[in-house]
DNA sequence: AGAAAACCTGACCAAATGGTCAAATCGAGC
DNA sequence: GCTCGATTTGACCATTTGGTCAGGTTTTCT
């Protein structure tokens, strides 16, 4: 039996339906949060691209808020998966490159991820900014360090590690971000394989080798 | 007199309080939308922080979507001015370092602005697809082109000159609108002139040389 | 089958929101 | 200091929004 004023199954088993539903409202409301941010995001077109009745959909998720925050825990793991990847062991230009794919395959994959993770930091991280100081600070810290090492062994130069990783983030990221003036300056879409090839090719191109001419 | 329905000074001169007025208003437009996007900035907080009850707000735009446009309007020359300065005749270091600088002031000195950018765009450019389509389209054609005469006369590496300018913006606007990540993670702010000049030294060198050790 | 729990709905509500309007006040030029 | 348009206000309104609730329907388990 639910404890009164709980979420159904808050501490236990899900029911299929209760599966089937919480994923139709989550993925229905990444979508609609990623579009309009979460306050201009509206509880019933959500309920509807859900294919239920608002009730139905406060019946799973009792308030907006914890809706919310729901889409937002599940896009965090996602979102840093990659970076946990990047082995200290590994060659530098191979650990690299398999990231910034990786990073360029979510754009492709979820940019309604992408853009709702960019919507919540633009607006000050208000209910995320636990995670970003807390475990993914430790992991950014962590992989700072491999950069720093292989700079000290003279596997790559010696820029700062805090850097390189905002330049990856921010480049492959502005793929999914900035679709629509992508689109509207090429043409093309980080959705099309091909063109996710072309921009993996010219993003570590120039992260490797740089723009200038070889001497 | 002003004509019935229309905006004060709508066709010809602004007085003084109107200067002032509209100023103040869009100020603290910029802010709200920046932070809340279209739908979730409220009219009445942004009188508020104007200084001006709501009523009297609306007697100077007509209503929130003519606010919005107002603002944008006014964003949209700033934001892409930068790039116009990109000289064809200069050195491609020289000229793309001074580019990266401006974005980064920009970044710096404007952080709502370029939030409000990335939102519009993020929602699909609803109000300024056409700019994007039109106006910014002939100016990225225009510097592209540019891009590619000096890859020609082997004065830049051969790469797409559309992703190098992605690039540029991703990074360079990055440091604003996800300033709240980058706090969390290192402790800095682009609106310090200190890590502003820490961060064109390591992006420009990053974009010229590339991570990898010479040869 | 039948009872209990899970699931779903529509009516309803209080608060908030964008916007209107008539009237009061202010300010620059005569 | 008067006049007329520019400016400002507060009361008011229709609609939208997040959320509640009592009760009905379906699923599950024995």
């Amino acid at each position: 039996m639910m404890t009164d004023g709980d979420t159904p199954a808050q501490g236990g088993t899900r029911t299929r339906i209760q599966e089937r539903n919480r994923a139709r409202i989550l993925d229905a409301a990444l979508v609609a949060f990623a579009r309009f941010g979460y306050r201009g995001a509206r509880v019933e077109q959500i309920a509807e691209a859900a294919g239920m009745s608002k009730s139905n959909l406060l019946y799973y998720f009792r308030s907006k808020t914890e809706m919310y925050k729901a889409v937002l825990a599940a896009l965090l793991e996602r979102w840093l998966a990659p970076l946990r990847t990047l082995d200290p062991e590994g060659d530098p230009r191979a650990e690299l490159t398999a990231y910034i794919e990786q990073k360029l395959r979510f754009s492709a994959e979820e940019p309604e991820a992408s853009r709702l993770f960019a919507n919540e930091v633009m607006q000050g991280a208000p209910m995320i900014r636990d995670v970003l100081e807390g475990p993914l600070k430790e992991l950014v810290d962590e992989k700072t360090g491999v950069l720093r090492r292989w700079a000290a062994e003279g596997r790559i130069r010696d820029v700062d590690p805090h850097q390189l990783i905002f330049l990856i983030w921010a480049t492959t990221q502005h793929y999914a971000d900035f679709a629509p003036q992508i689109a509207a300056l090429t043409g093309r879409d980080i959705a099309d394989p091909a063109y996710r090839a072309e921009v993996r090719k010219t993003l570590t191109a120039l992260i490797f080798d740089g723009l200038l001419p070889p001497a």
